[in-house]
DNA sequence: TCAGAATTACGACACTTGTAGAAATTGGAT
DNA sequence: ATCCAATTTCTACAAGTGTCGTAATTCTGA
């Protein structure tokens, strides 16, 4: 089970994003929105690395990382956890909860029941 | 918000299906899936309460712990986080998630359509 | 070739979490 | 009044995370 904190999720998001990037490209990309030390990001960087989500490659004086975990798998991964955890492992209470909550708009409710419909739609053709 | 991890929240777990629990209460409902030591319930529950989801009251010789935040409000909170961490902010985007992860059963799948069903109805009634 | 800028490596520190033993407290039975 | 068993408090330690500074390394342009 992958299980990724905040600021790491940040990280691989500049990889999943950008594709293979050095330290300063990272640092860079989360200038704007975490303005870290660069050295705090390479230690980052290396902290991933052992942990085996990414990996790294020589490019001149730099490193170039990739991430070697794909963000869907991190996706089933994470909402899996938290379904369990919160849901107790029911997937339509999570989606239930969703549908009642004020956090969510309208909008997002009404592109929700679309989304099931589409799936429906498939459903039938398979069927056919 | 509000961010409580695995073991955390099997305890708060515990306070919201049971109410009101000792230390011995929390320690005996969790013996079976985690088997922690007494005393590590006790720090576990200590720690919640300097966090202030929880609150105690003396009872005799020990004391009665109460969630001071209720489930929903704790999922809205992890529930947010996790669909902005790993959806960019877009709820639909889980549900489309959940739709397509072979994790999810296709029961699990129907039942999300009817819960959507349900909800599209009662809409429709508000408009009448 | 060699000095300076860029980059990486290493070490540090504070905080949180998981885990639990030792010490202190305390309510109740005798 | 006192002792015991239950309960709480305190302390500790190992991991993991967020955060950087300093030291070491390494290209590269002059």
């Amino acid at each position: 089970m992958i299980r990724l904190s905040d600021l790491q999720l940040d990280i691989m998001q500049v990889l999943w994003d950008a594709g293979p990037a050095t330290t300063g490209d990272v640092h860079q990309a989360l200038e704007a929105s975490r303005g870290l030390a660069y050295t705090t990001v390479a230690t980052l960087l290396k902290r991933l690395e052992d942990k085996g989500v990414i990996s790294r490659e020589r490019d001149g004086r730099q490193y170039r990382y990739t991430a070697t975990v794909a963000e869907p798998e991190v996706r089933r991964s994470m909402v899996g956890s938290l379904v369990d955890q919160l849901f107790r492992g029911d997937p339509a209470a999570l989606v239930s909860h969703l549908m009642g909550d004020e956090q969510v708009s309208d909008k997002d409710r009404a592109r929700i029941r679309q989304l099931l419909d589409a799936a429906e739609n498939n459903d039938g053709e398979e069927r056919t």
